[in-house]
DNA sequence: TTCTCTATTGCAAGGAATTGCAGTAGCGAG
DNA sequence: CTCGCTACTGCAATTCCTTGCAATAGAGAA
């Protein structure tokens, strides 16, 4: 793997996002380091760096992409359809999907790449009530 | 809400095509019936449709859109990484899922909503194997 | 039937993501 | 240090989806 100005750029960016970048965040980030960022540029870096298992990504509540920046707890994300709100996977519910499929299919989910919609406990409450 | 031919050139697609339809496809086939239909119009009444509850839409593997006809159980979706199988989440599972979520956090899930993307029984093995 | 109100359409512009191709420039070999 | 291979880059074109706006045409009222 070449070590060009261009992924320099795009790792340091990727260092100093810590959690969740969209890419759209992304490259605006990089455009900030260096103007002459090239979007398609962006794009085959991190298929590069994913292959090297350096960043994974998921899509979010709108199927855009969005990229998780190792070395991190895999996770998944929930996001509220109503308030917007996001959240991590937590243990016991990754553990409670993640095992349901493996017994019954034994499919093995991909949990960093999962967004699981619906609506958060506050917006189901008043969903309820009102 | 009102009757227009563009809104009958999609149902009578959508109804044409059961279970899952991607955006891309349903237009192409409005196209079929209708040279004239415009990608905005379909979109919208798409989203008309959604409102009314006769369509959901989910996300695929790829993010992009995806619709549900109904009136259909409610199901999610399993998408193999590895060699591209599709599936819908059954109910056992489905069930496992929104129990463990809404137990935790009180979060409803939205299960049409969801596409977890892994690796399918056989292609888990060879993986396992080779 | 005719009129009016406004939901809906068509179009054009814009943004995000992807791909093909020709040229550039890392980097290891000599 | 210089050369050559080819992994990368930059750009332009393409696809998919979204939004704003002016014009159109449903559908109920009169």
């Amino acid at each position: 793997m070449r070590w060009t100005p261009q992924r320099r750029t795009v790792i340091e960016v990727l260092a100093a996002s810590s959690g969740h970048v969209s890419s759209a965040e992304l490259i605006e980030r990089c455009r900030a380091r260096d103007p002459q960022t090239i979007p398609s540029t962006v794009y085959r870096t991190l298929d590069a760096l994913e292959q090297l298992g350096l960043v994974r990504h998921g899509h979010g509540a709108d199927g855009r992409e969005e990229f998780h920046v190792g070395p991190d707890t895999e996770h998944g994300h929930l996001y509220c359809a109503d308030c917007g709100a996001r959240s991590e996977i937590r243990a016991a519910e990754a553990d409670a999907l993640v095992t349901a499929f493996r017994a019954a299919d034994g499919f093995e989910v991909d949990l960093a790449h999962v967004t699981v919609v619906g609506r958060c406990a506050s917006c189901a409450a008043r969903h309820a009530a009102g």
